[in-house]
DNA sequence: CGAATAGTTAAGCAATGAATTAACTATCCG
DNA sequence: CGGATAGTTAATTCATTGCTTAACTATTCG
């Protein structure tokens, strides 16, 4: 939890994370999409991994990430949801705030 | 959406957020459920309210703080629900990775 | 085997984050 | 007005993040 937050705070891990979205890469593929050194991107590769957002793969010479399927949600989606009980089309006068001193 | 993101990446002020979604808080209430300093405080309120997670309103001595209703639904929320299209009860079978390179 | 490619680990350094104390501003109330 | 309470701002210090280069491990292939 505490580390898919920190993971999650990184501009270019999220984006690493919307790019595994779009199927799995390998570490190179991901590089090339980013300005860094490949050293940066394994660091990168790793707060996602063992944050349990990503996984690896070796195959042959080369490692695929791929996303873990469900741990976005069960982790950052459950969190919000929790806090954000938003259900339907956001009605605002449904969400009238709880005062707690009269 | 990358301040959102950062405000979230300390336990600390997730825990203010989770404080703030029973009710309002006066600064002082919240420091109360700390151990750090009051401007310690502060700058985590400062954090949150730039990222538009909370708003402020002073009343007399006291600002009291408060969860911005949709803000999180709007940013985080809509983040994670676009990686992670999650509509049902989780059916594993129905989320095949797909394979970019075959 | 040995060179080439893919990736990680290690070491060093700059920048950011987060805490503290001290000093300042704002509001209430006697 | 002036003291007390509530909170923020400023200056400083310390730990952490994040990057780079260099060196190392793993795998392919001639």
């Amino acid at each position: 939890m505490e580390k898919v937050f920190e993971a999650l705070a990184s501009t270019a891990r999220r984006k690493i994370l919307a790019y595994l979205n779009q199927g799995e890469l390998s570490a190179g593929e991901i590089a090339e999409r980013f300005d860094f050194s490949k050293p940066a991107l394994s660091g990168h590769l790793r707060i996602l991994e063992q944050a349990g957002l990503i996984a690896r793969e070796r195959r042959g010479q080369f490692v695929y990430f791929h996303l873990v399927p469900d741990r976005l949600a069960n982790t950052v989606f459950a969190w919000a949801a929790e806090l954000c009980p938003v259900a339907g089309p956001l009605k605002r006068e449904s969400r009238a705030r709880v005062r707690s001193k009269t």
